[in-house]
RNA sequence: GAGGAAGUGGCGAAAUCGGCAGACGCAUCGGACUUAAAAUCCGAAGCCUUCGGGCGUGGGGGUUCGAGUCCCCCCUUCCUCACCA
C-alpha cells in the first residue's frame, strides 16, 4: 500500500472490479433478482457515429454529465438503464473505403473498438452487456423488420423526386452532403436531377408531431425549432383559369385568401409542370433559358444571392376568379421565378404585390400593377406611403369582403370561394416527405422485392435480415444506380411466397434509420424473436433523460418521434413520445490564435507568457480567439492525453467544472491543474502522505466519534451546505456548482482536519463519488466501509445544519451598502432595525430617515434625505 | 432575412424570490518551507481614488427603498434555417 495519490494505478483497478461485479448491469423484468418495486430511470446519450478520429473532449462532455446523473440515480435506489452503442452505418466509412480500399466493416470495427476503449478510460458506467451496433445484422434485421411495418401501412412509397447529383463524383448525394449547392467533399458543383427514390410519409404525422411536442419536457428552443420545421400554415387553395387553355387550370396556395382581389399576376416555380404547356412561342426561348439556369444557379451561388428577384413572363394570362371575365382586372400575366419553390404549397402563387414583400419587390422590378386591397390600421404605413403593407387591416377594393377586418375577411373569402367552387380551405406544412433511400453500399438494404409482374412486396419477416452482399468496390455507377445493383447473384432472387422471379431493391437506407429506434433496442438488446419485448418496453419506456447536442434539434429528433408514433399506432410501444426529458449539452469550443493579419497560427506554435501569447518562432504577438475544435487549427484535445496526464477523475471533474452542462464554453487545458489539486487535497484529507496507514486514524473503522460541536459542528454545517448544493445542481445539470461546493468543504476541512469525523468523511465521499468515482472508491475501501461506494446511498443534507444562528446583516443607506452587522437569525424587525441603526450611525447623522426597509434574515435599508 | 442562445474581473465562471456582485477555480503577485527549484501551505487582488469615497454585470432609458435579475429601445458574438406564399 502506497500513500501517494496515483490515479494511473487506482483507476484501472477499480474499473476492473466494477466490471467483474457487473455493477452497472440493469435488470429487466424477468431477470433473476429483478425487483418490480424499484423505480426505473433511463438515461440515454445520443450514440456516436464512430469516426476514425476518435472522441474529443467535446463528445465526452455529455457522456460525463449523463454518467454522473446515472451514478447518482443508482445511489438513490433506482434501477438505471444507461447504455451505449454505435450509429455505425454511414457515408464516411464508405467514402474512406473508396479512397483506401479498406472495407467499411473493417474500419467500423476498428473505430468502435477505439471509441469503446476511450469511453472505458473515462470510467463511464455503461451497461456494456447492452452494446449495439446499427450495422450489425443482428440489429439491422430489426430495422428492416420495423421498415416492413411502415411499408405495410403505406408509409413508404417510391416516386421520382429531384435529388442532388454531383457530376464530378458521379453520384447522388444526400441533402446533408450538399452545402450551398456544392458537395461537402471536394466542393464540386451539384445539380438537382429527378430520380426514383423511396420516401417516407412523415407528412401524414405532421399534425401529431406538432401537437404532441407541447407535452414533453424539452428545451423551449428545440420545441420552437421543431414547430418551425413542421411549419403549419392555414389558408386556402384557389383555382385560376388560364386564358386560352380550357383543359388546364392553375391552383395556388395562399395564407391570405382575403387578398385575392389584389392579385395582379401569378408566379410559377421554374420546374412547375405547367410551364412547358403554357409558354407562348414568343417567350419560349427566354423561358427555357431561365428554367435551365435556375436548375443550377438558384442553389449554386447562394452566398452572393444578392436577393435581386429574377423571372420571365410566360406569355400566358390567368383569370382572377374574383372578377368577371370582362373586367380588365381579371386578366393577369403568368410569370416564372425562382423565388417560388416547387416543393411548397402547389409550387405556384398568386402575387399580391400590395401586401407581400417578395411580390412587391418583383412587381417593382418588372413594373407590374400594384393594387391596395388591405387598408392598414391608423399609424401604419401602407401603399399611400410607397410601402408594402403585410399586416392585418381592413379589406378595401375587394367586392364582397369590403370593410371586413383581415381575420373575418379571410373566413368570408373562403366561404365565397367554396360557394363558387373556386377553392377551399387548406392547411399546408413546410415539412416534406422524407427522402429515405440512398444509392450507397454502407446502409441497411431495403427488404423489398420487385416482382416480375411489376409489384413490389416486402421480404417476409422470417426471411430477415436481408444481408448486405460482400463487395469490395463501392463506387457508385455513373448513372447514379447503387453499388448493390452490380451484384447480380444478390439482386436476382425468387419471391419466397409466390415463387416469382424477383429483383431485390438495390437502395439502402440513410444514416438516420438505425437511430430511429435504438433506444428501444437498448431495452432488450438480445431479443431474437422481436425488436424488443413488450414487457421490457412497458418497463423502461419512455427515456427519462436524453442528452445530446443541439445540432440534432430537428432531423434526428423529428425522425425518431415519427417512427415512435408509427410504433405506437402499431401497438408496439405504450407511449406516444420516446423522450420525456431532453437536455442539450453545450458545445466545447477551443482557443485559437491569430496574428496581426488575422491569420490563424496552429496552437503548437503558440507560446504563452502570463496572459499574453506570441508566435514561438517569430515572437509576433497573437490574439486569442474562441472557435470550434478543428484539426486544421491544431486545437483538438483528446481525452486519452488528458487522462494519461491527469487521471480520469480529474478529467471528469474538469469537464463538469468548466461551466453548466448546457452552456458552450472553451476548453482550457491550463485550468485542469486546479481540479487536479482539488483531487490531491481530498486525498490528503483522508490519507497521510508520509504515513504508512491506509487511512488517517480518525476515518478508520472504530475511530472515536467526536461530538458535533465546535470545529466538528462547523464542518457539519459546511458539509450540509456542500451536500445541498450538490443535490441542487442536478436540477439544471450545472454540476460545476456542486464541484465548487465540494472544494469549499475541502477548503474548510483542511485547517480543521483534526475535528473531522469518520461519518463526515464517508458522507463527503458518497456525494463526490458520482463525479470522481475511482478516487472515492479507493478511499471508501481504505476506510473499511462495507461494499462498493458505487452501490452506496446518496447522502442528503440534514436541514437543521443548513440554518445558521447568526447572520451577517447587510445595512444599506439609500440602497448602498454601508456596513454589515451581526444579528441573530430569528431577530424580529425592531431588533434588526436597532442593530442596523447603530451600525450606520455616522451615515445617518444629520439626515432624516424617510423610510426603513427591513427584510427579515436578509438586510436593512434606510432611505434618507 | 427569420428563429434561437448568450454578453458579469486578465480567463472559466457564481449569485432559488429583485436584497452584501465576482463564490469556486485558472493565471498573477507576495510570504513560508527549500542549498535551489518543483510540489505544498499561508496570504493579496474588480477598476479608479486626493483614502472621504467614487465607478462597476454589452450600451441607453424605465419600474423599485433596492435591478446582473423585471419592462422598453439599441449594439455585439455564437448556433440553426434560408425567399415557405
Amino acid at each position: 500500500m502506497t500513500n501517494a495519490y496515483e490515479p494511473q494505478k487506482i483507476e484501472p483497478r477499480w474499473q476492473a472490479r466494477w466490471q467483474s461485479e457487473a455493477v452497472y448491469r440493469a435488470l429487466n423484468p424477468g431477470d433473476p433478482g429483478f425487483d418490480p418495486k424499484q423505480k426505473k430511470y433511463y438515461v440515454l446519450d445520443m450514440f456516436p457515429y464512430p469516426s476514425g478520429s476518435g472522441l474529443h473532449v467535446g463528445h465526452a462532455l455529455g457522456y460525463v454529465g449523463t454518467d454522473i446523473v446515472s451514478r447518482k440515480k443508482r445511489m438513490e435506489g433506482c434501477n438505471v438503464l444507461h447504455p451505449m452503442g454505435w450509429d455505425a452505418f454511414g457515408l464516411p466509412a464508405e467514402q474512406y473505403a473508396i479512397q483506401t480500399g479498406k472495407h467499411p466493416r473493417a474500419t467500423t470495427n476498428e473505430n468502435t473498438r477505439n471509441f469503446k476503449r476511450q469511453l472505458e478510460l473515462i470510467g463511464l458506467s455503461y451497461d456494456w452487456s447492452r452494446e449495439i451496433d446499427t450495422s450489425d445484422p443482428k440489429y439491422y434485421r430489426w430495422t428492416q423488420w420495423l421498415f416492413n411495418r411502415l411499408f405495410e401501412k403505406g408509409l413508404a412509397y417510391r416516386t421520382s423526386v429531384p435529388v442532388w447529383w454531383c457530376e464530378e463524383l458521379k453520384t447522388v448525394l444526400a441533402n446533408e452532403e450538399v452545402i450551398n449547392g456544392r458537395s461537402e467533399r471536394g466542393n464540386h458543383p451539384c445539380v438537382r436531377r429527378p430520380l426514383e427514390q423511396w420516401m417516407l410519409r412523415i407528412t401524414s404525422y405532421a399534425e401529431r408531431l406538432l401537437a404532441d411536442i407541447d407535452a414533453v419536457d424539452w428545451p423551449e428552443s428545440i420545441k420552437i425549432q421543431q414547430r418551425e420545421w413542421i411549419g403549419k400554415s392555414e389558408g386556402a387553395e384557389i383555382r385560376f383559369a388560364l386564358d386560352g387553355h380550357d383543359t388546364h387550370s392553375l391552383t395556388v396556395f395562399t395564407t391570405r385568401p382575403d387578398t385575392l382581389w389584389g392579385a395582379t399576376f401569378m408566379v410559377l416555380a421554374p420546374e412547375h409542370e405547367l410551364v412547358q404547356r403554357i409558354t407562348t412561342p414568343q417567350q419560349r426561348a427566354a423561358v427555357e433559358q431561365y428554367v435551365k439556369a435556375s436548375a443550377t444557379k438558384s442553389e449554386l451561388d447562394r452566398t452572393d444571392a444578392s436577393k435581386v428577384k429574377t423571372g420571365v413572363f410566360t406569355g400566358c394570362f390567368a383569370l382572377n376568379p374574383a372578377f368577371d371575365v370582362a373586367d380588365p382586372r381579371a386578366k393577369v400575366p403568368v410569370w416564372i421565378a425562382d423565388y417560388v419553390m416547387l416543393g411548397y404549397g402547389t409550387g405556384a402563387i398568386m402575387s399580391v404585390p400590395g401586401h407581400d414583400e417578395r411580390d412587391f419587390e418583383f412587381a417593382r422590378k418588372f413594373d407590374l400593377e400594384v393594387r391596395e386591397v388591405v387598408a392598414p390600421p391608423k399609424g401604419h404605413k401602407g401603399l399611400a406611403d410607397g410601402e408594402c403593407f403585410t399586416g392585418e387591416g381592413t379589406a378595401v377594393n375587394s367586392g364582397p369582403i369590403d370593410g371586413l377586418a383581415t381575420k373575418a375577411a379571410k373566413a368570408r373569402a373562403i366561404e365565397w370561394l367554396v360557394s363558387r367552387k373556386l377553392g377551399s380551405a387548406r392547411t399546408t406544412y413546410k415539412l416534406r416527405d422524407w427522402l429515405f433511400s440512398r444509392q450507397r453500399y454502407w446502409g441497411e438494404p431495403f427488404p423489398l422485392l420487385h416482382l416480375a409482374d411489376g409489384t413490389t412486396v416486402a421480404v417476409p419477416d422470417d426471411e430477415l435480415p436481408v444481408l448486405l452482399p460482400p463487395m469490395d468496390d463501392f463506387k457508385p455507377a455513373s448513372d447514379g444506380s447503387a453499388p448493390l445493383a452490380r451484384v447480380p447473384e444478390w439482386v436476382n432472387t425468387v419471391d419466397p411466397r409466390s415463387g416469382q422471379k424477383a429483383r431485390r431493391d438495390t437502395d439502402t437506407m440513410p444514416g438516420w434509420a438505425g437511430s430511429c429506434w435504438y433506444w428501444l433496442r437498448f431495452m432488450d438488446p438480445h431479443n431474437q424473436t422481436a425488436p424488443f419485448s413488450k414487457e421490457a418496453e412497458r418497463y423502461w419506456g419512455p427515456v427519462d433523460l436524453y442528452v445530446g447536442g443541439a445540432g440534432h434539434a430537428v432531423m434526428h429528433l423529428l425522425y425518431a418521434r415519427f417512427w415512435h408514433k408509427v410504433f405506437f399506432d402499431a401497438g408496439l410501444v405504450h407511449t406516444n413520445e420516446p423522450f420525456q426529458r431532453l437536455f442539450n449539452q453545450g458545445m466545447v469550443t477551443a482557443y485559437a490564435y491569430q496574428d496581426a493579419g488575422s491569420r490563424l497560427v496552429p496552437s503548437a506554435a503558440v507560446e504563452a507568457s502570463g496572459d499574453k501569447y506570441v508566435n514561438a518562432e517569430t515572437r509576433e504577438p497573437l490574439t486569442q480567439i474562441v472557435t470550434k475544435m478543428a484539426k486544421s487549427l491544431g486545437n483538438v484535445v483528446n481525452p486519452d492525453d488528458m487522462i494519461a496526464e491527469y487521471g480520469a477523475d480529474t478529467f471528469r471533474l474538469y469537464e463538469m467544472f468548466m461551466g453548466p452542462l448546457a452552456d458552450s464554453k472553451p476548453w482550457n487545458t491550463r485550468d485542469i491543474p486546479g481540479c487536479k489539486r482539488f483531487v490531491e487535497r481530498v486525498w490528503r484529507v483522508f490519507v497521510e502522505p508520509e504515513g504508512d496507514a491506509p487511512i488517517r486514524a480518525q476515518f478508520a473503522a472504530g475511530a472515536q466519534v467526536p461530538a458535533i460541536q465546535g470545529d466538528t459542528l462547523t464542518l457539519e454545517r459546511s458539509l450540509a451546505r456542500a451536500l445541498k448544493r450538490a443535490d441542487d445542481s442536478f436540477q439544471n445539470l450545472n454540476l460545476n456548482t456542486a464541484i465548487a461546493g465540494f472544494m469549499t468543504f475541502i477548503n474548510d476541512a483542511t485547517p480543521l482536519l483534526p475535528a473531522m469525523s469518520r461519518s463526515q468523511g464517508e458522507r463527503f465521499l458518497r456525494a463526490l463519488a458520482p463525479f470522481a468515482p475511482h478516487l472515492c472508491e479507493e478511499l471508501w475501501s481504505r476506510m473499511g466501509m462495507p461494499g462498493l461506494i458505487v452501490q452506496a446511498q446518496w447522502p442528503v443534507a440534514e436541514a437543521h445544519y443548513l440554518i445558521e444562528d447568526e447572520i451577517d446583516l447587510p445595512v444599506q443607506v439609500n440602497g448602498k451598502l454601508r456596513a454589515t452587522a451581526k444579528a441573530q437569525k430569528d431577530a424580529d424587525n425592531a431588533q434588526l432595525e436597532a442593530i442596523a441603526r447603530s451600525a450606520v450611525e455616522n451615515h445617518l447623522a444629520g439626515k432624516e430617515v424617510v423610510k426603513t426597509v427591513v427584510v427579515p434574515g436578509r438586510l436593512v435599508n434606510f432611505v434618507v434625505k
